[in-house]
DNA sequence: GCCGTTTTCGGCCCGACTGTTTTCAGTCG
């Protein structure tokens, strides 16, 4: 029988609130909240629901009640849920498809699909553009010229399906439009907001707010930026254009004594800021971008009223974000934290995390020099002497060498341990020289490849050159989940392996990663004192910050690290934090904000 | 259909923009 992933199953529960929705708005309004909430929570839950369903935990997720619970058990029991189908019933199943085209919805995708008779589920898009192109939408009821050229638009989108943007490339593409938009004598301030500020490794859509006191200028002058394509909407407070480079720029302005509203509501998250709003209520506060008004429960909010017509009282405004929070009984949340993790409850009760900072780095432990040690896989570009400099100018106190191993098909056993010998003298050479001049200690690591019956890819005795090593997997990323973790938990058996090296193998908008038992993982580093490394590299940022998160709570350590191949890259250790403070990493969860000593105390006993 | 430091019943976030309508529905974030 099929098995579902989050994502599968997500989109079935989706599929039944569209199909709610068409079938009758009123009289199902909560039910289709209650399928997109339960949606939403599957996606972003950091284990497979089958393997929660399997351990009996399903119950407990967000956003499962009983009557979801058991929709969900019997399709994992006999492979589909009757009611679902019952409530698919009389509805085209292609109009499922059209709901990924931005711009449609499911009244759209159903009327659409009913009237111009599209009958095949996977190739529904597709002709919904050709019907498009020959002006059958148009002539519809309700639709006109303009909604049939935003359907094509929506349909190329989604046709064309850009991948989400790096954090690291996002961050480049906000600060030159920020640049533009500070040209501006009306602009007081733009900050980049949204996915963006809350760094999360990839980055949809790029969201600036502005502050001003004249909007209709500053927008005016947003929709010239030169590096615009077109205009895709533009109103009084707000704008959006795409860009040439077929990334989406959002604008949202406000004035700058009701600024702190914006930043909050900008930032988000969605989920974020609908639980804050629901705090809100019931302290009688109803919460928007413009800042708060006192609203009084049980007030008749008159007939004919079906929704949000509450009456409600005086706008209060706020200049910063820390003030509204306040307002609220709250702690300043670190944007990093907003994804209604738990991070609301947090703040409630005093007790948010002191998040690691960029300052508390004191060394980068993964570092690729030139050093030739006839290796298989990328030689570093730099000299060691050149990164020693640049650790020193860095401030960092101690940095490791972790060169790859050498190639494994391509030597003997005696050969691998001449060339590590070679490497030990060398790095010994070079810790006693250069360090008694500069403030700055080396460690003589290596990055080891696990190869995929979990033995190292050097000699055991090998591992007698190395002051410590770290390893990870770059080759067989396709074994299963049961044998990857034992091929893992084999390879860091060695006393001298300390650190599993960018653990999940993803990389970013490319590679998924492969599975692992992270229990277990997270069970035998905690036991053995093994670390797990949070890779900076922008591509991979991994562990990913759900694991982090994970690991924290257990009190697995973890060490932040650049992967660098040339001495410019040491300085991406700024994206390795945020994804450590996305995980509620505090300073001492991380052990390269230790001393020399005290770090030395962890990686070479 | 879900959920509970005001509730096991009675609530359920908030507002912007667009296109098409002539007062609003649909979609989005």
């Amino acid at each position: 029988m099929k098995v579902f992933n989050n994502k599968e199953i997500a989109e079935l529960l989706r599929s039944v609130a569209a199909a709610y929705t068409v079938k009758d708005e009123t009289k199902f309004k909560f039910q289709i909240i209650a399928y997109q909430r339960a949606a939403d929570s599957v996606e972003h839950a950091s284990s497979e629901i089958k393997d929660l369903w399997d351990e009996n935990k399903l119950k407990d997720l967000a956003g499962i009640g009983p009557a979801i619970f058991s929709h969900l058990d019997e399709l994992f029991k006999t492979g589909k849920v009757k009611h679902f189908e019952q409530t698919f019933n009389g509805l085209p199943l292609s109009m499922f498809r059209l709901l990924k085209v931005p711009g449609i919805g499911p009244k759209t995708a159903y009327k659409l699909t009913k009237i111009l008779k599209i009958n095949n589920p996977k190739k529904s898009v597709e002709l919904l553009q050709a019907a498009g192109k020959k002006g059958k939408i148009r002539v519809i009821e309700g639709f006109g010229e303009e909604s049939e050229a935003k359907i094509l638009k929506g349909i190329e989108e989604f046709l064309g399906r850009k991948e989400r943007i790096l954090l690291y490339h996002a961050q480049e593409i906000a600060s030159d439009i920020i640049d533009y938009l500070e040209k501006n004598p009306f602009v007081v301030r733009a900050d980049p907001l949204g996915s963006l500020r809350r760094k999360c490794s990839t980055v949809g859509d790029i969201d600036i707010s502005v502050a001003t006191k004249k909007p209709k200028e500053v927008i005016d002058y947003f929709l010239k930026y030169p590096q615009k394509q077109r205009v895709l909407e533009s109103g009084k407070t707000t704008a959006a254009i795409l860009l040439k480079n077929e990334h989406h720029v959002d604008l949202m302005i406000q004035p700058p004594k009701a600024y702190g509203a914006l930043l909050q509501h900008f930032t988000g998250s969605k989920h974020h800021n609908i639980k804050l709003r629901e705090v809100a209520l019931k302290k009688g506060l109803s919460l928007s971008e413009y800042g708060m008004r006192p609203v009084h429960k049980g007030e008749d909010p008159g007939k004919g009223t079906e929704k949000n017509v509450r009456p409600k009282g005086k706008l209060i405004e706020f200049s910063s974000e820390k003030k509204f929070y306040e307002k609220l009984g709250m702690e300043w949340i670190p944007p990093e934290l907003r994804e209604d993790v738990g991070e609301i409850e947090a703040s409630l009760n005093h007790k948010l995390p002191i998040l690691v900072n960029q300052k508390d780095i004191k060394g980068d432990l993964h570092i690729h020099s030139n050093f030739s040690i006839e290796t298989s896989h990328d030689t570093g570009m730099s000299s060691p002497d050149e990164i020693i400099q640049k650790a020193v100018n860095l401030g960092y106190e101690y940095i490791a060498f972790t060169e790859h191993n050498p190639s494994y098909n391509n030597h003997s056993p005696k050969q691998i341990i001449d060339l590590l010998k070679r490497r030990k003298l060398y790095f010994e050479h070079l810790k006693y020289s250069r360090t008694l001049k500069l403030p700055i200690n080396i460690f003589n690591s290596l990055e080891i490849d696990i190869k995929p019956n979990g033995e190292l890819a050097i000699p055991v005795d090998g591992l007698d050159y190395l002051d410590f090593a770290m390893v990870s997997v770059h080759s067989s990323f396709d074994l299963d989940k049961v044998k990857m973790t034992k091929r893992i938990l084999s390879a860091l058996n060695h006393p001298k392996v300390k650190i599993f090296g960018h653990p999940t193998g993803r990389i970013l908008n490319k590679r998924e990663g492969y599975e692992l038992d992270w229990d277990q993982i997270f069970d035998y580093c905690l036991r053995n004192g093994k670390i797990l490394e949070i890779c900076a590299w922008p591509e991979r940022l991994d562990l990913p910050d759900f694991l982090v998160k994970e690991a924290v709570k257990k009190g697995v350590k973890m060490v932040i690290s650049t992967d660098s191949h040339v001495v410019e890259q040491m300085g991406l250790m700024s994206f390795g934090v945020f994804v450590a403070r996305r995980g509620w990493a505090e300073k001492k969860d991380i052990i390269n904000t230790l001393s020399t000593k005290e770090i030395s105390d962890i990686l070479l006993k």
